[in-house]
DNA sequence: AGTGTTGGAATGAATATTCATTCCGAGACG
DNA sequence: CGTCTCGGAATGAATATTCATTCCAACACT
């Protein structure tokens, strides 16, 4: 008995009040139906980050973002699509932070700078954000669409190693290589920092990536 | 005549019958205890890094290491007493690949190349394990003890970075920063490589070092 | 040696708990 | 007063752990 088909319709988004673009000021109940989606996906993004996300139940969800169980159900279909949801968005803001109105014209060495203290910025101004994105690096819940966000960044900068490399300003070898070299550094100074229970200052960033041009420059 | 001083008389410890190595044709019993203690935490340890600890079940553990549900307790108090171990097994055995025989006179360049080259072996020869202690870095089901058995190899590393920098051989600076950054390097390489399926070749290794050491040179 | 006894290792179905998801009555809003 | 959102108890599946039972190798005693 009890078909698994779902015999409600299915109503695809979350029913928020699908608001035109037309009402500028009074948000009222807009907002509040906004900020609960927020709230779910704040106190998701934390909670995963500190017990991962099947050590997470989702009614502990529900009380850290101040909303019932069943609320959670009306903004995602499922845990995996809430958990998709936030890398995807948090994935998308750390790729437009570090890429957006990039120097292409600019030599290596401030490309590299760039890129390095762009995430440095988001790095250290969304610590949570950035070891969520880190801890599910390549996790089995993520769906091919959260992958592709993943991968339309790495093309990018890939593009840019590669072009690097062509003017001889970096060493030579697989751009991957490199690539992993260098983002497994800029964990690795994160994390060294955070074990502390501190955030990289400035002048660590600054310090590191010196380090880290002299590790990779030709 | 086979001394069978061994009367029933250990009631705590899994009791592997312990007998005295006299009786070489019989090793049969001991054997088997000895393997279904391994091979439990060879099949955890193989789902735990594919699924990761809280995705993993523990009759699922049973099942890939071909014991019963029930025998797992008999070898370990719970599930976070297995992790535990497992956790505290593969960081000494690192630990000891990589700081057995240390080179204290060596100079700088060599020891750190040893350093590096060492937990290349390591990584490479045993990359289920080094991702397992990746993946369970600071992990919240971690007890004391074996947080204990990774602070202790990080204080012998650090005193060797500190003499280092003492004799102004590598960059000045935080040495927890210099490790971290290192550290994160050397994950980076091998997360790069898996990405595509591989593990590092040791002309990829031998690179990497390279590039590192002069990022932390002075 | 042959036979009976026994301690305790091994098992896996049973248990109690926890979890993701659903459901529906109660309100808020217009 | 109809419509729509919420909350959180209800549900059923899944999970960690237990425990009554089976099984076997090593004595004990002839």
């Amino acid at each position: 008995m009890a078909p698994p088909s779902n015999p409600r319709s299915r109503p695809s988004q979350p029913a928020i009040p699908a608001g035109r673009a037309s009402q500028p000021a009074i948000a009222g109940a807009r907002r509040v139906v906004s900020d609960k989606r927020e709230a779910i996906l704040d106190a998701a993004l934390a909670l995963f980050v500190e017990r991962g996300f099947w050590g997470t139940a989702v009614p502990e969800i529900a009380d850290r973002a101040g909303v019932g169980a069943g609320t959670i159900y009306r903004y995602f279909d499922s845990k995996e699509a809430l958990v998709n949801a936030i890398y995807r968005g948090q994935k998308m803001r750390f790729s437009a932070g570090v890429l957006d109105d990039f120097p292409a014209s600019a030599n290596t060495r401030e490309q590299f700078r760039t890129i390095w203290m762009r995430m440095a910025r988001f790095a250290s101004a969304n610590v949570p954000a950035f070891i969520f994105l880190e801890l599910h690096h390549h996790a089995s819940y993520l769906d091919a669409e959260s992958r592709a966000v993943e991968q339309r960044m790495l093309d990018i900068i890939t593009a840019v190693v590669t072009a690097a490399q062509a003017r001889r300003e970096l060493k030579a070898g697989d751009p991957r290589l490199l690539m992993g070299l260098v983002l497994g550094a800029f964990i690795g100074v994160i994390r060294s920092c955070l074990d502390v229970g501190q955030t990289p200052a400035d002048a660590d960033w600054a310090f590191a990536e010196q380090c880290i041009w002299e590790a990779i420059r030709s």
